[in-house]
DNA sequence: CAGGATCCATTGTGATACTG
DNA sequence: CAGTATCACAATGGATCCTG
């Protein structure tokens, strides 16, 4: 992730990469599309853990956090016996959503090319 | 970066992370952005080097190297006295703009919203 | 149940120096 | 000039335990 630290003194802050410090952790753009996928539903802390397989307690809840602070998601606590605590994108996080698509898209797309040009090139 | 552990058992190797662990990086998207704007003309390491600015010698040499070995950019050596090196980036290279050009433009657009978010949530 | 704290392994980044 | 090896440091991510 890093911010920066000298060399962005020219362009101290790139929008892009402060943007891509917090997009390209592990998991973000994954709890991001399911998130945008329920939208406008809201969906449960366990429901989440349970959509993006493979994620821990911890880096669910540290993620979701940032989100929040970042204004990308609305976090709502129901007030029960074991509480239970919602998540959902803001109107900015579902905007975010559609260049991450675009991300995706180009992933599912030719990710393929990129594994095929590693396969010819180790082919001796 | 990280590429998987442990989880991704259920989408093992999921496109959208491997693409991220390839241009979430600090460097890889200023880089294919300045060739991508440079292009169809290529650019010398040293050229390259002033374009980006505060990227050290080694994480520029770092960068063009993976980038080349995923195939979206493409190395020319000079044979001369003091060896030149030029980079260009390939047709899967540009492609790869496209979507991150659409993240830059989210990244101008909406930085600041996060960034007003962050200050409002700041004040008491 | 959700979340926070702690500890630890791994990786990314940077400074430097050396090679062709 | 470009590339690479080495070393050091900061940042991630994960496992585990503790709390309201």
């Amino acid at each position: 992730m890093v911010t920066a630290r000298r060399g962005d003194l020219f362009d101290p802050a790139c929008p892009t990469r402060r943007l891509l410090d917090r997009v390209g952790g592990k998991w973000v753009a994954m709890i991001v599309k399911v998130l945008a996928e329920a939208a406008p539903q809201e969906l449960g802390f366990a429901e989440l853990r349970r959509r993006v397989p493979g994620i821990s307690h911890k880096m669910l809840s540290q993620t979701l956090q940032s989100l929040t602070a970042d204004g990308l998601a609305a976090r709502r606590v129901e007030d029960c016996v074991p509480p239970r605590v919602f998540y959902r994108l803001t109107p900015l996080g579902l905007s975010l959503d559609a260049p991450l698509a675009a991300l995706r898209d180009w992933a599912e797309r030719h990710m393929p090319d990129i594994d095929d040009f590693a396969r010819e090139r180790a082919a001796p």
